[in-house]
DNA sequence: GCCTGATTGGTTGTGCACAATTTAATTGTG
DNA sequence: CACAATTAAATTGTGCACAACCAATCAGGC
C-alpha cells in the first residue's frame, strides 16, 4: 500500500553502482537472521546455569511480572501461539518452576502460575540482564535506539504481513 | 542479589540511582525476537509463490551468487552447521532445485549446485527484496545503517558467546 | 603396505515457530 | 430449554537451530 516514493531506480539487480537490491536486501536478511541467533547463543550460555531456555526464560519474565495469567494471556504478550507455548509450558511445569491449573470460572481457561521454585528463580536470574547487556558490548543509550528501531520495523512488517 | 524476602512477588527491581536492567533488558530481548518473526512471516508470504521457506531462499540467494560449493562453504557463508543444512538441502533437492553430490577429488566433500529449474527461479526471486524493502517501510539509507548495527551487535555477541 | 589423527557430512535428539485441525466449554438466540 | 456460533487449549505435522555423536575419508608417519 504504502506509496513508497519511486525515487529508488526500478533498475534491474545490475546496477553498476548503484543499488543492487538483491545485495543489499540479502545483507539485512543475512544480518537480521545472524544476529537472533547470535543472541539466541549468548543467552543459551548465560542461562545454562537457570536450566531455561531463551523463550523459556521470556515466558518466566513475563510470570514474574504479572504473577499468574491464562495461557491466551501469555501467549498475547509473547506474540507466540498455543502450538508453540503448551509444550513449552508442560517443560516447565515438568521442571517444577510452573503450575497449569484450569480455571473454576471457565473450565476452558488454563492459568499459569510460577510456584515458589520459579518465584525464586527470579533471584537468580536477575543477574542475567546485566550479562547480556555486557555481551552487547553496547552502552545503554546505544540498546535503547537500537530497540526503538527494532520496535518500528516490528510494526510495519507487521502490518504489510497483515494485508496480503 | 536482593535480600532473600521471598514473601514478596513484585520485588522493585528499579534501582535507585538509575537504570532498571531487567526491565530493559526485557525490551531487547522481546524486541530483536519479535522482530526476527515479524521478519519470517514477511518471507513466508513473499516466497509462499517460489514455494521456498526463508531460510531456503538465504541457501539460493548465496548458491546464486557462488554458483556451486560444498557444504562446508556454505555452511560459512550462512554460519549454519550440517545439522542445519543437510536435510534442509535434501528438501531442496527434493524440489529439484539443486543437485547433491559427492567431490571426485575429496570423497568426504558434498558439492551443492543449482539445477537449471533452480537457476531458473532467480529471475521470479528478483523481486523480493524490493517487497521486503517495501514492508521495512524504511528507506535504503535507513536499512543500510540498521544493518551495520546489527553486523556489529552479531560480532559482539559472537565474542562474548565465544570466551564463556 | 599399515596405524593414527584430523576433516567432512550425516544422524539423532531436544526444543522453538506456526498452520491446521480437534476437543471442550461458554455464550447468544430462538 | 435446545442448539449453533464462538472461544480456549491441545494436538498434529512441517520445518529450522543446534549439540552430541558417528561413519567415511584423507594425510601424515612408520
Amino acid at each position: 500500500m504504502t506509496p513508497t516514493s519511486t525515487s529508488a531506480p526500478a533498475t534491474d539487480t545490475a546496477a553498476p553502482g548503484g543499488e543492487n537490491w538483491l545485495r543489499l536486501d540479502r545483507q539485512i536478511c543475512f544480518s537480521l537472521h545472524a544476529a537472533s541467533r547470535a543472541f539466541n547463543g549468548v543467552y543459551r550460555v548465560v542461562l545454562k546455569d537457570l536450566g531455561l531456555t531463551y523463550p523459556q526464560y521470556l515466558v518466566m519474565l513475563v510470570l514474574w511480572e504479572e504473577g499468574e495469567l491464562p495461557v491466551k494471556k501469555l501467549g498475547e504478550h509473547l506474540r507466540l501461539d498455543s502450538g508453540t507455548l503448551s509444550p513449552l509450558l508442560k517443560r516447565l511445569e515438568a521442571a517444577g518452576l510452573v503450575v497449569r491449573e484450569r480455571s473454576a470460572r471457565d473450565e476452558r481457561s488454563v492459568v499459569v502460575r510460577p510456584t515458589r521454585q520459579g518465584a525464586e528463580l527470579r533471584e537468580r536470574a536477575e543477574q542475567v540482564p546485566r550479562r547480556i547487556v555486557a555481551a552487547t558490548d553496547l552502552d545503554v543509550e546505544e540498546i535503547r535506539d537500537l530497540r526503538d528501531r527494532l520496535d518500528v520495523l516490528t510494526r510495519a512488517l507487521d502490518a504489510a504481513a497483515e494485508e496480503s
